[in-house]
DNA sequence: GCCAACGTTGGC
DNA sequence: GCCAACGTTGGC
């Protein structure tokens, strides 16, 4: 597990994006676009980095759950839906010179053989720490610890992309 | 559909 | 800079 390489969960509501729709992108790649949140958009622009490993959760569905597991391919670069006037996530103060939000390339890696609900994630005492368990928590992209990853990926079914990822 | 938690806005 | 009002998120 290389020491620099990090983790990250991202939400997405199926309804509007789902690891199914990244996975009928071309190769596999969406943009992360449509972020209008300060703390993930730092996040985006400064800490994500190309080789890190995506967990891929479904929100606001009656089952929430961590579905599967992508790549970053891409790091932060601007997001040009906010310059665009017909986007919904349109955003006028932002400009070419001086962008405010920022979006990541992510690749399709599996679904989750296994699904992870967030009472599977309760039950387990490493994952029951999980940012996305906590009251009130809103962040569209959050940090996963390396054990968090780890312990992910065996329970989900996926135990032998630790290798790649 | 409810509502608690959170982030943003804007008057002062 | 404070903080009340408002809009949004997202589990339930």
């Amino acid at each position: 597990m290389s020491q620099t390489r990090r983790y990250w969960l991202l939400k997405s509501e199926p309804g509007c994006f789902s690891i199914s729709d990244l996975q009928n992108s071309p190769q596999g790649i969406s943009s992360w676009d449509g972020v209008r949140n300060y703390q993930a958009r730092n996040l985006l622009r400064d800490e994500i980095r190309t080789g890190d490993g995506i967990l891929f959760y479904h929100s606001n569905i009656p089952e929430p759950a961590i579905v599967g597991v992508a790549r970053v391919v891409r790091s932060g670069y601007p997001d040009h839906t906010a310059r665009d006037p017909r986007s919904e996530h349109f955003d006028p103060r932002s400009t070419e010179a001086s962008p405010i939000w920022f979006m990541v390339d992510v690749q399709y890696v599996a679904h989750l053989p296994h699904a992870l609900s967030r009472e599977d994630l309760r039950r387990h005492p490493a994952l029951s720490a999980m940012e996305v368990l906590k009251k009130g928590s809103r962040l569209s992209v959050q940090p996963v610890s390396a054990a968090q990853w780890r312990d992910v990926l065996v329970l989900g079914g996926r135990p032998e992309l630790l290798e790649d990822l």
